[in-house]
RNA sequence: GGCCCCGUCGUCUAGUGGUCUAGGACAUCUGGUUUUCAUCCAGAAGAUCGCGGGUUCGAACCCCGCCGGGGUCACCA
């Protein structure tokens, strides 16, 4: 039985890294007709971040890759939170402590910064230097019996080297005297994360984890567990590490590391989770754009890389637009909808403020504006404007005319020609404008062609006619289609708007 | 600094000893379509396969050394 897992720690925000390791377990589960495991990693209580499981879930299911097994979905092998397992990592550890393979160490904060201070110092790797080892059983059974705050650390073994297999980075040898005793099991009570997922992968019965890379260097202290408890390892792989465009983690500052701000940005979780796919990993045929589908019946775990991606936002945004303008006009305005009501009404979850050039109203007025509208004039807007954006975000820019007042630039508008020509010609649209009686999009294409006519007779490029009508109704010389513009906006306003 | 991982166009990558004068995609540039912006179409430029040694008739692919980048050295995960 094939069965992944992801582990997330509830710290913060919902980390990209989090879906596209969930991605590939998610991927391979399903192939193999396995089980995805969601666990929650909450061992450390100075850490914990009320509402952070929450948003586990909540990313997770934007971009649809659902746990088959998780503290809200239910399974068979819980509980799947850490914080309500802590009586099982208690008896492995005294196990351990029972085997003799780790010892109660009482050594005081001090001491051990101490300790790593002289390290340091004296140019080595700081190292626990295994003061507590070697005591006596009974003396230290006794001392904890008394209350004594205490730790237990796992025993490395010495002058044993340390063989680890990683799926595609092959076996790994570690030297013993670089791994340090380990705390196992804090003061407070909780383990640390290696004892605790050593035992959770083992008794969830895990047959593939899929780590981050930075847990490679800790790797063999987990095979030294395993080997302690005589337990099978599961098979490991350890993901490419997605970095910025520098190769460093990924930045916080600039946001892209929150999933949440890829949802606020506009892009679509198909095209998210289709990027990032391809982040470490290539189809077999070359194929750029494919669903999630598609992709679990071609994934193997074997075929992930190792080497660590720069995430380029810019191919995201080409591959977002090429979603977007495969969408129908009915779903863009569903999704549209959905997004600019999640912007609305929810509050951005990262590690820094969310920019936008959107304000809160702005997501309001969007969507009043929207709703206005009616079925064909809301599918219209979705037809000019799906092939100009590359996400949702970039509508405002584009149609800000549709929601808000501008301040007409006169320059702008008259340009190479002179004020009076400028100012007959839109009188002149004005008066053909008015005399439309039935406000249908046919009707103004027809003027549209007039004007195209008109724009031989006097003598004026077809360009140089338009440009002065678009500007002055949407306060720029970039917009949608003009009269595809003009029809959504509505005869009052167009009107209103026509003048110098 | 020790240890570990990684190293093909600016970026994501294909490539597993001869078919590589290294293929694709994004980005860039040029041209075309076009009433703006886009889209779309056509084309161009861009990689001495990190460097140096081997092995071999032959290496981007195998071996060694070096260099560079990243990760990790907690009672955080």
């Amino acid at each position: 039985m094939i069965r992944t897992r992801n582990a997330p720690s509830p710290t913060g925000y919902l980390h990209l890294g989090t879906i596209y390791q969930s991605l590939f377990d998610k991927a391979f589960a399903l192939k193999n007709n396995g089980k995805f495991i969601l666990r929650i990693e909450d061992t450390d209580q100075k850490r914990y971040t009320p509402g952070a499981v929450e948003a586990i879930y909540s990313g997770l299911d934007w971009v649809g890759v659902i746990p088959d097994e998780s503290p809200k979905h239910g399974g068979d092998y819980g509980p799947y939170v850490q914080s309500e397992r802590l009586d099982i990592y208690k008896k492995y550890a005294q196990e351990l402590v029972a085997s003799g393979n780790a010892y109660y160490c009482f050594c005081p904060t001090e001491r051990l910064l101490e300790v790593r201070k002289k390290d340091q110092k004296e140019g080595r790797s700081p190292m626990y230097d295994k003061h507590c080892r070697n005591f006596p059983i009974d003396e230290s059974k006794k001392r904890v019996e008394n209350g004594e705050a205490h730790v237990i650390r796992m025993k490395i073994p010495e002058n044993e080297k340390i063989v680890v297999n990683d799926l595609v980075r092959g076996d790994i040898e570690f030297d013993p005297s670089v791994i340090d005793d380990q705390v196992i099991m804090k003061s407070d009570g909780y383990p640390t994360y290696h004892l605790a997922v050593v035992i959770d992968d083992h008794l969830m019965e895990i047959s593939h984890v899929l780590r981050g890379p930075e847990w490679l260097t800790s790797f063999p202290k987990h095979k030294i567990l395993y080997d302690y408890f005589k337990w099978k390892m599961p098979i490991f792989i350890h993901t490419p590490l997605i970095t910025d465009m520098k190769g460093a983690k990924l930045s916080k500052r600039k946001g892209h590391a929150s999933v949440d701000w890829f949802r606020r940005k506009g892009f679509l979780p198909e095209a998210v989770l289709n990027f990032i796919t391809l982040l470490g990993w290539s189809h077999p045929e070359g194929k750029e754009i494919f669903s999630f589908d598609e992709f679990v019946k071609v994934f193997d775990f074997k075929d992930l890389s190792a080497v660590s991606p720069k995430f380029d936002l810019v191919k995201l945004e080409w591959m977002n637009g090429q979603y977007l303008q495969k969408l129908s006009n009915v779903d863009f305005v569903k999704k549209l909808t959905e997004w600019l009501n999640y912007c609305s009404t929810t509050k951005y979850q990262g590690a820094t403020e969310y920019e936008s050039n959107w304000s809160m109203d702005d997501y309001k007025l969007m969507l009043n504006f929207l709703n206005s509208l009616n079925d064909e004039k809301r599918l219209l807007f979705a037809e000019i404007n799906n092939q100009r954006i590359k996400k949702f975000e970039d509508l405002l820019p584009l149609n800000s005319f549709f929601i808000s007042d501008f301040v007409l630039d006169e320059n702008l508008l008259i340009e190479n020609k002179s004020k009076e020509e400028i100012s007959e010609h839109l009188d002149w649209v004005k008066g053909e404008i008015e005399k439309i009686e039935d406000w249908e999009l046919p009707n103004l294409k027809k003027l549209e062609e007039t004007l195209v006519k008109r724009a031989g007779e006097m003598n004026w490029k077809v360009g140089e006619v338009f440009h002065p009508i678009r500007v002055s109704i949407v306060g720029s010389t970039v917009s949608p289609p003009l009269f595809e513009s003009i029809y959504i906006l509505g005869k009052e306003k167009t009107l209103k708007f026509l003048n110098l």
